[in-house]
DNA sequence: CGGGTTATTGATGGTGTTCAAGGGGTGTGG
DNA sequence: CCACACCCCTTGAACACCATCAATAACCCG
């Protein structure tokens, strides 16, 4: 057990693995001490304005407010797992988390990472269509799916935002699909790298120093390749000095010939 | 020109190549001669009751139908391209269109195949992010996108039924970034043909005949596969007896052998 | 430090691509 | 009605990209 900034308890599950032992229990720890989680302050919420909570008028949050509870995570926890039954839904206010789908024979597929300001839980099945575990320490608002949906349902620009949501996923996994489906290493990697940080850069500014807080082996899983490859792609970008090797993520020395690799 | 059924008339536009020459107008015919389409029937809708518009009660349809133009158009049509201004939504009432994007290089990803039921149009960016083909002859249930979306706003069924079609669709694209990320070549095609029989399957009842209205070049670029990959993998199956060839698609003979070649 | 995990780097090999040629179906025009 | 052209598909052979296997290095946290 450390304790971080803030008098937040954080709680080590010391899943070194990442992926086995992750059918733990999640931890939920923070200023109170409840394993349920303590009730979530919109008004004080650094991603209100990114994310769905956004379609909420003033008036309005107070109802959303009295369904949300504010969970923290330690790294390296297992939020839910694929086929669990989807009881929550979910707001992402700090950190990095990982979501993927496995399959039968070990091999698994990273879907996406959710960092602030994204929701995590807009499928409308009954249950998890895929796993969610966190990478770093991890903030959430918690909302009960069933309230949540019924509060969407009477609250129409929520519903809105939902929707806008969703087809913006559509339209990032569409992209991905070309990347997957069409491109080669090299570039896929690229394409990562820049697309990142631009995500990045839309929460905290844009920056030449990117925060990779996913392992070599996450970002293989993401792209279709293995490790091997991805770390010999940016092995050979640090020594032609397109990017530049700093401690929990690179930085870009020359976003030109980076963006150079990817045609179109 | 040639005759189909019912007196609607099909213009040939002539374009073999499915690629290059797609930015010819659609055509548009059927039974009214107008380009403009005619007036949409949602009363004898053939696919009312798997579409969007199912969230519509009777009394509402008529709004709806107010809006809608029905369109038919010839095999090989561009019905958009990846960009254009997106000024109409769709539903497909018959016939299979393919949605797909284009690098700059000619390399290009099939993002997935629309048929009767399916909501063409669910981003909601000013352009369409993704080029749309017909490969047979289709109808399609036409809306401007604008008004569409009003509708939506004020009838909020139908905005929860739209959300619910994102939701779908972004299931179903995650699980092809597992194929295109995680699985052979095989496993690929045999994923496939097993999911589009499916799919067929809830339109006109399971059959062990699979129409496959799409090239084998359409199935690489879908499966991130070349060609060849794709005939081979066929071709033995069919020595193998696992499939049968049948004119404009396949027969599956051995269910459980095909299924098998998929872990999980 | 020291154990264990993660990342790097090298050598080898396989799956699927690329290149190339031939077959089969369909529509067209003589 | 047949010949021809044109795709599309199939099949074969050689190659390339990336995976696999293996060993070492760097890192992290106890």
């Amino acid at each position: 057990m450390r304790i971080a900034g803030k008098g937040i308890i954080l709680v080590s599950l010391n899943d070194k693995s990442g992926l086995g032992d992750a059918s733990v229990n999640s931890v939920v720890a923070g200023l109170c001490a409840s394993p349920e989680g303590c009730r979530s302050v919109c008004a004080t919420c650094r991603v209100r304005l990114y994310a769905v909570c956004s379609a909420m008028s003033e008036d309005d949050i107070a109802d959303l407010e009295r369904l949300a509870a504010h969970v923290e995570l330690s790294p390296r926890t297992a939020l839910f797992q694929a086929g669990d039954l989807a009881r929550f839904v979910y707001t992402v206010t700090s950190g990095t988390l990982r979501l993927q789908r496995d399959l039968a024979d070990g091999r698994r597929q990273v879907i996406g990472f959710a960092i602030p300001g994204d929701f995590i839980g807009l499928s409308l099945d009954e249950t998890y269509q895929f796993s969610a575990d966190t990478l770093t320490a991890v903030g959430l608002c918690r909302f009960d799916r069933k309230d949540f949906t019924s509060l969407s349902h009477s609250r129409q620009p929520l519903l809105e935002r939902l929707h806008l949501a969703a087809t913006h996923e559509l339209t990032i996994a569409q992209d991905h699909m070309v990347i997957l489906g069409r491109r080669r290493a090299e570039e896929r990697v690229a394409a990562f790298l820049l697309r990142w940080r631009d995500r990045l850069g839309r929460i905290n500014g844009r920056s030449a120093t990117v925060g990779l807080p996913m392992s070599r082996q996450d970002m293989a899983d993401h792209l279709g390749l293995t490790i091997e490859t991805v770390s010999r792609t940016m092995a050979r970008w640090m020594r032609d000095r397109i990017i530049l090797d700093v401690p929990g993520g690179i930085r870009v020395l020359d976003q030109q010939r980076l963006a150079a690799i990817l045609p179109d």
